[in-house]
RNA sequence: CGGAGUGUAGCGCAGCUUGGUAGCGCAUCUGGUUUGGGACCAGAGGGCCGAAGGUUCGAAUCCUUUCACUCCGACCA
C-alpha cells in the first residue's frame, strides 16, 4: 500500500476527550474515530489490526475444536424471558420494539441465542460435545462509558459456547478454551494472568479472567510470588489473622466524645485499629444488615452480595436516619450490642480477636474487651474482606502483590443454568433425557486492542507487536524528488510485495519529519528509510521496539526485515 | 444516578468578567521556495459560537431551560 493514497489522517495534538495512552494514540494515529459516547469506528489501520487479533482468535479457537458461526445482534425478548434475564439484566440491556411492537434487544451476550439453537439442533449425546464461537458486536448500555475502547458500548467481542454430556466434559472444553486464551493472549503480545474471579451475572460455578497487567486497567488482582495463586480482590479468599492468646477481659463501656472514626477511637482509647471493629450498614433487598469487620479492613462487596444471596443491584447503603429508629444503631457508634430487627453478618476474622472494641450504639461511648459468642454473635459468620497487600495468599501464606489490569477474557462453568432454564436436553446412551451442561468464554477483541497498546507504547506512539501489527514495513522515502531514492524505495517495496510482507511506503510529499513522526506514531514495527544513500544502495534500517538505527545494503535490510517478522510471528 | 468540568472551523484553543455582529495555531486548497525528525513565503476557503427561549436597539458574551461530551464516584463483562 502506498501512503499518498491510504485513507490516515493522524493527529498532532492529543484529542480532548482522551485521558489513557491507548485511547489518545489510536485517536492520534487515526485508526479509531468516535461516533458517540461508547461508539467508534475503525479507520483502515486499526480495522487491519482488529482483523490480525480476530485471525489469531480464529486459529486458536479452531485448534480446539471450535465452529465459527455468526448470529444476528438483534435478539427477540422471548428468549430472554425464557431464560428469566429480560427481568434480570436490568438497564445495561439496549431494549428495542419493532413496529408492532414487539420487544427486542440488542445483544450484550449471547447464551439464550446459542441454547436455542442448540436445543432444537441436538437430541443425542452422539452429537456432542460442540463449541461454537462467534465473532460479532456486542452492545451494552454502560452506565459511564469509558477510556475508548476499555469501556464501550458497542464492541466486538468473541463468544464461545461449550455444549458437554456432563460436568466431566465441560470440565475439559472449559480447560481447552484456558489454554487456547493463553495462547492467543500471548500470541498478542499481551503480559497477562488468568486470576480466579467472581461469576457475576452471567452465573455459574466456576470461572477465570484473563487480565491484561496494566496502570489504567479498571480490574484489581491479587497473586502469588510463590505459588500460582491469583485473584480478583473482589473473589480472594482472605486468610483470617489468628488474635492471639491474649487474656479475656470483662466488657467495659467507656465514654469516647467525638470520636466517630476508627482512626480516632483507636486513637483515643491507644489501641490498634486491629483492636477495633466496624459496622457497615446496607439495605440489602429493603431488609437492613449490620455488617462487621475489622477497623482496618476494608468490606467486600460482591462477598457480602454472595453471602446474603441477593442480586448485586439489591444491596444498597443503609439511610441512617431511616435505620436509626428501627434497629436501634447509632450513627458513628453502631456496635453489636443492642441491635434490633437487623441481620447480623460477621467477618469471620472477627472471631478469633479478643478485647474488641465497637461502638456502644449510643452517642459518644463505646464498649471494649467484647469478645465474639461470649457478648456478640452474627447470623451469618464468614469471610467479608477486601483481600489488601501484604495479606497472606490463601494457598501458601505468602504476602500477595497488587496490580491493575484490564480484563481482556473471561472463562465460564455455566454447568446447566440456561440449559434447564430453556429446555436443552438431550438423551444420553440409556436414553435418559439430560440438560445440556454448558461453558461460555468471551474474549473483548477491541478491548484487547487498547489493551495491546496499553503494554505497547512510548512518547512518540504505538509500537505494535509483528503479530497485529497492521503492515510489518514501512518503507520512508525522504526526498519524493530524488529519482535515485524513488526507484530504490520502489524496488524495495516492489520486492517486499513480492514475497507477501504486509509494506506500506511513505511516498506522501511531506518533509521527512513528518513521515518520521507518523512512523513512529503509527506503530509499524520495522521502518526502511531511503535516503541521501540510495546512489550506494545504502539504507537505514529501523525497528520501532528499538532505538537505535543501522546502515545496511538494500538486500540486507530485506532479508532482515523477513527475518524478524517470521520470528514475531511465531513467538 | 450523585459530584466536578467543558461545548466557538476537521483538531487544539483565545474571546465571555466589562454586550457592538468572531479570531489564533495546526490541518485543507492555490502558487513558489524547500526535503534526514511535525519547513518557509504569499494568497484562499471553511463557523447561524451545542440547542431553545428570554433580557436588550444590539447577545459567543447576561438570564432560564435543555442537550451533548469528559473526568471522579455508584454500577457493570
Amino acid at each position: 500500500m502506498k501512503m499518498s493514497k491510504m485513507h490516515v489522517h493522524t493527529l498532532r495534538e492529543v484529542p480532548n476527550e482522551a485521558e489513557i495512552p491507548s485511547h489518545i494514540l489510536l485517536l492520534r494515529a487515526g485508526m479509531i474515530r468516535k461516533l458517540v459516547s461508547g461508539v467508534y469506528g475503525f479507520m483502515p489501520m486499526g480495522n487491519r489490526i482488529l482483523k490480525k487479533i480476530q485471525e489469531i482468535i480464529r486459529e486458536e479457537m479452531d485448534a480446539k475444536g471450535g465452529q465459527e458461526i455468526l448470529m444476528s445482534a438483534l435478539q427477540p425478548a422471548e428468549l430472554w424471558q425464557e431464560s428469566g434475564r429480560w427481568n434480570v439484566y436490568g438497564p445495561e440491556l439496549f431494549r428495542l420494539k419493532d413496529r408492532n411492537d414487539r420487544s427486542f434487544c440488542l445483544g450484550p451476550t449471547h447464551e439464550e441465542i446459542f441454547t436455542d439453537i442448540i436445543r432444537n439442533e441436538v437430541n443425542s449425546y452422539r452429537q456432542l460435545p460442540i463449541n461454537l464461537y462467534q465473532i460479532q458486536t456486542k452492545y451494552r448500555d454502560e452506565a459511564r462509558p469509558r477510556f475508548g475502547l476499555m469501556r464501550s458500548r458497542e464492541f466486538i467481542m468473541k463468544d464461545s459456547y461449550s455444549f458437554d454430556q456432563d460436568q466431566e466434559g465441560l470440565d475439559r472444553s472449559y480447560e481447552d478454551m484456558y489454554h487456547a486464551y493463553e495462547n492467543i493472549f500471548t500470541r498478542c503480545g499481551l503480559v497477562f494472568r488468568a486470576v480466579e474471579a467472581d461469576s457475576g451475572a452471567i452465573g455459574g460455578t466456576n470461572t477465570h479472567e484473563f487480565t491484561a497487567i496494566s496502570e489504567h486497567g479498571e480490574s484489581e488482582i491479587a497473586y502469588c510470588g510463590n505459588c500460582d495463586f491469583a485473584a480478583t480482590t473482589e473473589r480472594a479468599e482472605c486468610i483470617d489473622e489468628i488474635g492471639g492468646e491474649a487474656e479475656v477481659l470483662e466488657m467495659e463501656m467507656v465514654e469516647t466524645p467525638g470520636c466517630k472514626t476508627i482512626l480516632q477511637v483507636a486513637d483515643f482509647l491507644g489501641v490498634s485499629t486491629k483492636q477495633t471493629m466496624k459496622a457497615l450498614l446496607y439495605k440489602a433487598d429493603g431488609k437492613f444488615v449490620a455488617v462487621f469487620i475489622r477497623g482496618d479492613r476494608e468490606l467486600n462487596e460482591t462477598k457480602l452480595v454472595n453471602a446474603l444471596n441477593i442480586p448485586e443491584h439489591a444491596l444498597e447503603f443503609a439511610d441512617e436516619s431511616e435505620m436509626g429508629p428501627i434497629t436501634k444503631c447509632v450513627a458513628g457508634y453502631t456496635g453489636p450490642l443492642g441491635l434490633e430487627k437487623c441481620m447480623i453478618l460477621v467477618d469471620s476474622e472477627l472471631v478469633t480477636m479478643k478485647n474488641l472494641v465497637a461502638g456502644a450504639n449510643k452517642e459518644n461511648y463505646h464498649i471494649k474487651n467484647l469478645n465474639f459468642k461470649r457478648d456478640f454473635d452474627g447470623d451469618i459468620i464468614t469471610d467479608l474482606k477486601l483481600m489488601k497487600e501484604g495479606d497472606a495468599c490463601p494457598n501458601c501464606g505468602t504476602p500477595v502483590k497488587m496490580n491493575r489490569g484490564i480484563e481482556v477474557g473471561q472463562v465460564f462453568k455455566l454447568g446447566t443454568k440456561y440449559s434447564e432454564s430453556m429446555k436443552a436436553y438431550f438423551k444420553d446412551e440409556n436414553m435418559q433425557e439430560k440438560p445440556i451442561v454448558m461453558g461460555c468464554y468471551g474474549i473483548g477483541v477491541t478491548r484487547t486492542m487498547a489493551a495491546i497498546v496499553e503494554q505497547h507504547h512510548d512518547e512518540n506512539g504505538i509500537i505494535w507487536p509483528i503479530a497485529v501489527a497492521p503492515y510489518h514495513v514501512i518503507i520512508t522515502l525522504v526526498n519524493i524528488n530524488d529519482d535515485t531514492q524513488k526507484e530504490l524505495a520502489d524496488s524495495i517495496y516492489n520486492e517486499l510485495n513480492k514475497m507477501r510482507v504486509e509494506v506500506v511506503l511513505d511516498d506522501r510529499d511531506e518533509r521527512p519529519g513528518v513521515k518520521f513522526k507518523d512512523a513512529d506514531l503509527l506503530g509499524i514495527p520495522i521502518r526502511i528509510t531511503v535516503g541521501k544513500k540510495a546512489v550506494e544502495g545504502i539504507v537505514e534500517f529501523n525497528e520501532r521496539s528499538k532505538g537505535e538505527k543501522i546502515e545496511l545494503k538494500t538486500e540486507e535490510a530485506i532479508s532482515m526485515s523477513v527475518e524478524i517478522i517470521s520470528n514475531g510471528k511465531s513467538k
